[in-house]
DNA sequence: CTGAAAGCGCTAACAA
DNA sequence: TTGTTAGCGCTTTCAG
């Protein structure tokens, strides 16, 4: 592998005319920068990266941190990311954490400066101490899916998402409406306790009452959520209609709609969260989330905070909006 | 920043005992690794990743190259391949590469040592100069979804999958059979190609003669396969069956069925290949492929080439299956 | 415009 | 067991 030092040696020339040769810088004479172009050439020199990561203090990466990769929507707010940084001069390093632990491993090995030059962390809430490390190391951060009072960050709002669906089904004449989520509470995100708020508030303005057993958390997934449901659905008095925290879970329900013989719309509506691919394809209602865009401008605003364009922390909310299919429809027999 | 000099400082020892204590060098008393990890404690110091990589020549990270992020098969196998670094003491660094340009770039970037450690290239078909390139700087290189006499791959027998499709197909009673895919030549790899090629020999074995007319290619995604499918189906004697070559495009006829009133598989048999999420929603027969395995044996056996477990260029070929689901059946009508 | 030299922060060989 | 020192390959003053 040929050193800067062997170009000098070649072109006759000092280290450091090499450097400029190579940075561009516009202080050398054309005829040494051909001299050096030339050597350059010959011996198929490549700058070595860490060396000038070491020198310069910049690494040229990003860190993205997410949990699973295996969700549909961190692969679409990925997409987003991926959008923004195939067109800039920086590479996002995926660390996609599955425990608790190791999360918090690897945000505090991140924050030192020198690993990357920033953080875009997706769906993971951080705690005040972590906000501080990064904050002390002066670290650009961008949090998608999470907010943060002195971190910039890009979410929509779940409250008013949970509502929205919600008030979709009161509005279609529902009020015996079920509420189906992964655990409210967990050190990953809230969406679902926003959303649930969200549910809770629109029931309540439309003065309807809140039922404990309408609501339903557990183990994310397709396959749990139909078992979920199917509990819900036994119930002496069951819900017309379900809102489903994702489309993977709206999924879910209408697979066990099917089971129990329960057509959909006409005997139950199902709402779900999201506006993946698959809810296309299924005619599934459901409150679409920008979760490209989400990605989009969360690595935009990163890049400009890198860039020093943008200072202090911004925050991005982004717009929710209903899209009615064939899942959802007036009940055929009016509720309580 | 606190560098490993300040903990020397502090510790009162010589930066090379700092150095012993970080990387758990057994030939430090217990005294004075007492000492170094109060200072390093205190003054809340992590060695510097870039200099370490300079010093030591390794970067503790994989590039992995791939063709757009944008199509579910991708996805599944970068799920494959976080499996395993995901266990690693490896991170992977994506570069997602839209043109044949950037592609290019990426390669002879990457294939100087010092950048990664490592390459794992997706999808995309080495060049004989970018093979001697990678094998010159002796960096380990696995490549997945593509072929290559020097260098170490994981792959799929598309030949054998395009013809087991076909075959289902003809057992069924099928030989109007129509075949549906994206471009069958492009830099990118040739899978379509080979599909195309099992087609071929599978029809020929059984005896019907191939028709230019029933071979469709073009842009790939769901909706252009929709619009070719429509042609295809206008024929005067249009196929009663049709083979697409990816779950994708199989969705995309199956579209153009219902627009033109076919029943399926009444009037038309589908099979699609991969075996993505979505075949599994819409009951399509597909051809499946172990999209996720062969991410996550492509990254173990990168792994151990790094770490020189395993030598030299090897082959691993993972098995296609058919998976009969609802799209496909005897066709009513009796073919020519 | 150019060369020499001093770092960047760490590892490892060499003495002690 | 430990401290000292010479790199790793590049950038960037500082003189000239």
């Amino acid at each position: 592998m040929a050193t800067i030092k062997d170009v000098a040696q070649k072109a006759q020339v000092g280290v450091g005319t090499v450097s400029r040769v190579i940075n561009q810088s516009p202080a050398v004479s054309p005829n040494t920068r051909e001299k050096v172009l030339q050597a350059i050439q010959e011996l198929n020199f490549t700058p070595n990266l860490n060396a000038r990561r070491l020198s310069l203090g910049k690494t040229w990466h990003i860190a993205v941190i997410l949990p699973y990769l295996t969700l549909p929507s961190y692969v679409e707010r990925l997409r987003g990311v991926q959008h923004v940084f195939g067109e800039s001069d920086y590479y996002p390093i995926l660390y996609s954490v599955g425990s608790p632990q190791r999360r918090d491993d690897y945000l505090s090995l991140l924050s030192e400066k020198s690993q990357v030059d920033g953080l875009l962390i997706i769906s993971i809430p951080l705690s005040e101490d972590q906000t501080n490390k990064i904050l002390e190391n002066e670290i650009p951060t961008v949090l998608i899916d999470a907010s943060n009072d002195r971190l910039s960050h890009v979410v929509v709002n779940d409250i008013s998402g949970g509502a929205i669906a919600t008030q979709h089904l009161i509005d279609l004449g529902h009020s015996r409406i079920g509420f189906l989520s992964d655990y409210l509470e967990t050190p990953f995100q809230h969406s679902g306790k926003d959303r649930h708020l969200g549910y809770k508030q629109a029931l309540q303005s439309a003065g309807i009452n809140y039922r404990d057993e309408y609501v339903i958390e557990g183990e994310r997934g397709r396959q749990n959520a139909a078992c979920m449901a199917k509990d819900i659905l036994s119930l002496p008095e069951p819900p017309t209609a379900i809102f489903a925290c994702s489309d993977t879970q709206a999924i879910g329900v209408l697979d066990a709609a099917r089971e129990l013989n329960q057509a959909v719309p006409d005997d139950l509506s199902i709402i779900g969260f999201d506006g993946i691919r698959d809810s296309e394809f299924l005619n599934l209602s459901t409150v679409f989330q920008p979760l490209f865009d989400t990605g989009d401008q969360g690595a935009a605003l990163l890049l400009d905070l890198i860039q020093n364009i943008t200072q202090g922390p911004q925050e991005i909310e982004l717009p929710l909006k209903i899209i009615h299919r064939k899942t959802t429809a007036a009940p055929s027999i009016q509720g309580t």
